[in-house]
DNA sequence: TTGTAGGCGTTATCAC
DNA sequence: GTGATAACGCCTACAA
């Protein structure tokens, strides 16, 4: 059995209450009394119970980082840095992953609500459920929305700015002479693939170019939905030189479907994949890539969250980070 | 504010220890009383604050997967497996990433002495320090190891079998009629690389050679150690003709540095890495490799975590899972 | 079947 | 500076 306040209490000839003063760096205890009982604290390696603490300071410096995938490399990066903020202001981080399932987001979500975690930061995810939405007016609002839209902008969410890079990506393969551009997106129920094609479709429109939707393709984000979807679209009437693929997994199932085929990048097709990180780089030939802010975007989330947590914040807001576009090999023209 | 029990109870016009019952499906209340309970909480979105529940019971349905590194894909695929039986189980998962640091294993290992969580779950991770081992009495040995080796026995651990896993890598590389295989592998304070390396050896002796000191490489895991210790062995004396890589980073490494230098898998190099995983799978040429059972091994883990909550386990178990070599173009002689 | 009361380990609010 | 004492929200004997 894990010893206990009171059992310190006992030890030093004291109160409890002085004890837990003096345990945390609470002003009014005598310096002799603190040292006599932080020394048997130490002695008898004492451990505060974090649930009673919890329970009685309405307090427990840990949040949630509520992932919707976590097979993303880039995600993980999201959530090392909101560690590494996290601990530099004395948080710990409890990772919960939902595989994109709306039921297990709500369990989690209870961590919130029964006061387990301070706060919540979700990463990623389709469309913001009414649970969701219900848990921003009761929880006081301690959760922070990271790559994830809602319809309603109740959220104080760290964006990245998924049209601006969609346009730096269309913009840089036309300037490399690629004229018929296929976009690879994700399922349009998702607030944020609707931005990409947005930023797809601005930059063709602002060079002239007419938009041909059947050059838009939404897949899963999987390696395999990746593969299929060129298999399909070389079969199909228009076959486009060059792709911009929006998702870490479909990318890699992207151009293994092109080398599959006997085709050569960016000879044959030009692509431009998504995430600047391990995955994409150990690809044959190094890939040009939209490269999220991943640092960024974890850090400014987690000084939301504490904002929000230290009622710090007056009104809610968002911040939008710009994606980086790494140019490599595999998006340059031979024959510019 | 969050509806309490005893808020319900006043609606119902009951005892809060009838609420209590009711809601935690325990005999002992008129089935009326029930409905009529259940009805309220269900109307006014009644979640149970878990801090205090466990505070009660300890016992909170929670268990904490710490994991030593979050950026192997292998671990993930062994958490998510653990998540998934847990799941089945009625068990939430929190993850925890050390990082390899010490002090954060001893600072999530007081989620388990605070009762936050019921058990956990260590993936990887160097020797067991000396907090481990005093938690593995004092906690009632609510842990399991998973690829992780002590050096007395006292945890209850699944290990996959590296041994022989190397010992297989070694066999096939010399039917392959490779002679000199160079074994980069992780620093030997790690228990588990020295299985590895026994296993490099018995092979090599079994068939008659002498092992070659001077061929075993000890570097950190990660990509850039790969990259360079590939560097240096062939500025070195002895120059390998294959290369057998124990860790996922490392492999990428190494194989980008053998690329990099203008030589050829396996004309030049074969080589043998680890982890059947996206990452190796991406790497041109196609990577023979040493794949753990990362589904069982969070399967098992989970299993016996739960046998060890239950008290449903006699005595400390071990149970040892045999990695599957996975032979690919990488290490196919095209002389043979 | 239901209610009462005590306790889980801690923090916070008073007095003294 | 220190000590009682009452929360925090729930569970579990035991009594009714």
């Amino acid at each position: 059995m894990q010893i206990t306040l009171k059992d310190i209490a006992r030890m030093a000839g004291v109160a409890e209450s002085t004890v837990s003063r003096a345990l945390n760096d609470k002003p009014g205890v005598g310096k002799e009394t603190r040292l006599k009982i932080l020394k048997i604290a130490k002695e008898n390696n004492y451990r505060p119970n974090q649930l009673a603490r919890g329970l009685a300071a309405k307090k427990t410096n840990m949040i949630a980082v509520i992932l919707a995938e976590m097979d993303s490399p880039g995600n993980i990066e999201i959530v090392k840095s909101i560690e590494k903020a996290a601990e530099k202001r004395g948080y710990q981080i409890i990772l919960c992953n939902t595989n994109n399932q709306e039921d297990k987001e709500e369990s989690y979500l209870s961590l919130l609500e029964s006061n387990q975690v301070d706060g919540a930061i979700f990463i990623g995810g389709k469309l913001v459920g009414s649970h969701l939405l219900k848990a921003s007016f009761s929880q006081d609002n301690r959760i922070v929305l990271v790559n994830r839209l809602a319809e309603e902008n109740f959220f104080t969410s760290v964006l990245t700015d998924y049209s601006q890079g969609l346009y730096k990506a269309v913009e840089h393969l036309l300037k490399e002479n690629f004229k018929k551009i296929a976009l690879v997106c994700g399922n349009r129920d998702n607030l944020v693939e609707e931005e990409k094609i947005s930023g797809y479709k601005n930059a063709l429109r602002d060079s002239g170019l007419e938009v041909n939707e059947e050059l838009i393709f939404s897949t899963a984000n999987n390696r395999q939905a990746g593969y299929n979807v060129f298999l399909e679209i070389i079969e199909g009437d228009v076959i486009p030189d060059s792709f911009i693929s929006t998702r870490e997994l479909t990318t890699i199932g992207l151009v293994e479907a092109i080398k599959m085929g006997g085709y050569f990048i960016p000879d044959d097709f030009a692509v431009v994949g998504y995430g600047d990180n391990i995955l994409t780089s150990v690809i044959d030939p190094p890939l040009t890539v939209l490269g999220e802010p991943v640092e960024k975007l974890g850090k400014s989330s987690l000084e939301f969250l504490l904002e929000l947590i230290n009622e710090k914040m007056d009104s809610q807001q968002i911040k939008v980070l710009t994606p980086e576009l790494i140019i490599r090999e595999s998006s340059i023209s031979k024959y510019n």
